[in-house]
DNA sequence: AGTCTTGTTGAGAATTATTCTTAAGAAGTA
DNA sequence: TACTTCTTAAGAATAATTCTCAACAAGACT
């Protein structure tokens, strides 16, 4: 099943069990940030859209990410400083974030994702899925200027 | 050595060591994020550091929590929908977000404060510190209206 | 296939959040 | 004390996001 099918057949299934409706404007918005390699803003999403449904406003792009969120379906990313970002976690990995640029590089870690959710967490609601977050300065960062130092212990 | 002490001197040292100044307005940013029993956005730190800086400027703050996030001495929260909100980190601790109403909540996991950083993650650049970062709808959610059916695997 | 219900959308407008500009203030050094 | 220059505040501007409401359309039912 090619990922493309996969995506489409969760919204379809998700919006179903939740009595939402399957729209075009949600197909796409899904299937972009699905297929895309980083993590869209709104307005690449809304871009990237616009390519098959020249006419969705933006506003619609922004009210069908959020709804996607809450359904599970994508989920905002951590950055810094840069507007929000999307990531449909479409694989199970994990994020580094540059407290200078605001970049956000996934990666993957088989003994990461081999941790389970820890009982402490289940009191507070239902859990859905979990990554693990780093924070630190990218490469990039670190060979243009100088780190900078880190004032901060372990988080 | 109070939280506060510890804080202050943490900020002195960060600041020096990357050639910045010392200001009130630092301080009292700096001290508001770390007294926060929660995570505050921009506009509630700009209340709480009024209290004893009456004049100081909105957008100081947002340049000051910017300035302190590159410096690793604050970070932004993952929220859903939010505007942005700040954490010191001053104790480790996990997150725990809920998809529908953008609530972060923190939790302890000794299991979770064990885990090493992987190797895999040292090739981006310099990592600083983690935490994990859950994703679901918190019980407040889940009591008021019939959770929303996850149509997201393991992500 | 046609009708009906109502969730969803788009266009235009409005609101909110954030950043810019620039002169003045102030932290820190000599 | 004088000097350098980083940092700030006030006012303005920009960017990001959400609202309003009539029209459209998804999906159920007949």
């Amino acid at each position: 099943m090619k990922n493309r099918d996969k995506a489409l057949a969760r919204l379809k299934e998700t919006l179903e069990t939740n009595g939402l409706r399957m729209t075009q404007q949600r197909i796409e918005v899904y299937l972009a940030v699905a297929a895309s390699g980083c993590h869209p803003c709104v307005s690449e999403v809304h871009e990237m859209v616009r390519e098959n449904l020249p006419t969705v406003s933006l506003d619609t792009v922004y009210r069908t990410l959020w709804k996607l969120s809450e359904l599970g379906l994508v989920a905002p990313v951590s950055s810094s400083g840069d507007r929000v970002r999307f990531d449909a976690y479409m694989r199970r990995h994990h994020h580094f974030v540059c407290a200078r640029c605001g970049a956000v590089y996934d990666f993957d870690s088989p003994s990461l994702d081999e941790i389970r959710i820890p009982e402490e967490a289940w009191s507070l609601g239902c859990v859905w899925n979990s990554h693990m977050e780093l924070r630190g300065i990218c490469l990039g960062c670190c060979n243009e200027g100088g780190g900078t130092e880190e004032g901060h212990a372990e988080g």
